[in-house]
DNA sequence: TTGAAAGCGGTACCAC
DNA sequence: GTGGTACCGCTTTCAA
């Protein structure tokens, strides 16, 4: 391209004054037109400033609106990986409601990172935004634990809300998430379909969602007289390639009798079964797998996996809901956490067990 | 819990005017010691400023230096859907590299309707975006496009930058997807292993990215002297359902002599190859299955999945890089597409055939 | 270097 | 109802 060519005016976008001395009306009564509160405008008045606008292409600063408004309109997500399906589907949820609200929402991902969420919650601040999501699972003694809430506590005390998407041990609103109560029933549904001997591959121990979804499911086997052996609870990343990578390992080791193993959320039950193929075992048949959280992909996998739904969407908007609804009393967070149970799925991932 | 318990005071954000106040020096000081641009501040008085700051948990309005600056740190996304493992790796990739630089990322969903996605662009104009990258694919006749091209001329002629993620016909920057020649390697390939009766799924047939694949597809087969028998052309929606609702459509028609389907995309694919089971055909058996993307969980489905491999992370990077380089010339443009060019992946699901 | 003050784009209170 | 105007929080000239 030639260089200094013609080049269309870059001009700076119209401003509600513009608009206002387009509509020969003064600044107020153009702000009333566009956005006010109440219409207490002259009908013609109204259409003079309307017409000026369209005819500027006037679109309102939002930040200036902030600003003058003292209020954003910005919700804040924090995620720790979207492209992950877990996240991204609850993104989507946060996302719709937003849209349904006229808010806008800022996304940015923590990578399993507390010292990097902490950074980001910081920064985020700076947005004003009305209302702040975070979403990842807490660590169990992390040591950013008391700067966070330091940082979130002035956050709210300034006006912002902020939102746990699952159990935080922080004195802020939280969704919670049926972890342990789903887990516990998988671990009897499961034994329902004959199952004895089981294993586990399980995320970071200081992960809490790992520890809940452990512990449900150990109080599930527990129920019914059954303990998963030590050497049976495979450490491994929460990831789908900490779970082909802990599976792989758990073959190595030994499978022993072993019948069925839960993998902690579905994207690791993946890459477990792939781990298993790869070692020439076929999943549902030398060793049944169950998975966590029924993301969309797990009807699509051979054999289709057996999973505890979580309607990750749904939880995406009821958080949302629950920063938003300023009435936030006990009963509309008991209705929205109501509203995000768990349901245990049998699929033939692990099919009943013949006597 | 109790109405009108305790409760902590709710004051408002520390502004500059307190942490210039408190550390003693004026407004002007403080702006400079805290975000000014060439550093021409006392030591001392820096420090004093730094230190009320901390003290104060100060955290500079983002809106306000906005509007001061006349220019936002934010970057906008539109995608057709979050929770589509397409977006959300482009997704990943934008904010990733928007993080890099310091940019915010807000984000919104068009749902694959045109008119929506004008409406959202109309509205996240007012946050005056640094950049705006679209990614839904384009429509071809699209009605709105023209008010489409208006809107984004508007934007870009204030200051902004409007980037197409794949080829738009729309006279703004493009990163292109190598959608045509990445369906005529896959085809070709594909007739390397031997298949000569082919058949595939395809999207809406103004949709650009169905239109380009299909057409390099046929390209491909062409080359080696083969053609696609309309019958063989199923039209459905660019979703997982779609490629399930499709395939269960093809089946009852009947599939003749059918070797190999290519679904325009991976979700798609995966859709079809449940929906053969469900029909009692086994996928990569009975008859081959191809998909489009390569997105992560192709790996995991059995067979796992031939696919061209497109790096929707990179992609998402390279958007938002050729947004920002400013001397974004020819050049720059060919660096970022050649960096995120296809590659066929052939997997299980399309065996070479037995002569 | 430092500080006073004039904006930046809007909102909203206060008279008229 | 309408317009004048004092802010909102911050940046950036411009003098001193």
């Amino acid at each position: 391209m030639a260089e200094g060519g013609p080049q269309t005016r870059r001009s700076t976008p119209a401003t509600l004054h513009d608009v206002a001395r387009e509509a020969g009306v003064s600044l107020a009564t153009a702000s009333r037109s566009l956005n006010g509160s109440v219409r207490k405008v002259n009908e013609e008045y109204r259409e003079r400033v309307l017409a000026a606008a369209a005819k500027l292409g006037y679109t309102p600063n939002l930040s200036a609106q902030a600003v003058a408004r003292g209020t954003s309109t910005t919700v804040a997500l924090l995620v720790a990986d979207i492209a992950d399906p877990y996240f991204s589907s609850i993104a989507a949820g946060v996302v719709g409601a937003a849209g349904d609200d006229r808010l806008i929402v800022t996304m940015a991902e923590t990578k399993r990172d507390a010292e990097r969420e902490l950074e980001l919650v910081r920064a985020m601040r700076g947005q004003r935004p009305r209302v702040m999501i975070l979403s990842g699972s807490r660590t169990i003694g992390d040591p950013n634990a008391v700067a966070l809430e330091a940082e979130l506590t002035a956050y709210e005390q300034t006006g912002g809300r902020a939102v746990f998407i699952s159990e935080s041990d922080l004195p802020f609103r939280t969704l919670p998430l049926a972890n342990r109560s789903g887990a516990r029933d998988l671990a009897v549904e499961l034994h329902g379909l004959g199952y004895r001997r089981f294993a586990a591959l399980t995320g970071p121990e200081t992960l809490r969602t790992t520890h809940d979804r452990v512990a449900g499911f150990a109080e599930g086997l527990a129920s019914v007289g059954i303990r998963v052996p030590d050497d049976r609870l495979v450490r491994t990343a929460f990831t789908r390639d900490g779970g082909y990578d802990g599976m792989r390992r758990f073959i190595e080791a030994g499978l022993g009798d072993t019948q069925v193993v839960f993998a902690l959320n579905d994207v690791m039950a993946m890459g477990a079964m792939s781990a298993m193929r790869d070692a020439g075992l076929e999943p549902g048949r030398d060793l049944a797998v169950a998975g966590f959280d029924d993301i969309p992909t797990v009807r699509d996998v051979t054999p289709r996996l057996t999973s505890v739904r979580m309607p990750l969407e749904r939880i995406g908007e009821q958080a949302l809901r629950l920063a938003l609804d300023d009435e936030a009393d006990a009963a509309s967070a008991r209705a929205a956490s109501a509203d995000v149970s768990t349901e245990v799925v049998i699929r033939e991932s692990t099919p009943r067990v013949e006597a």
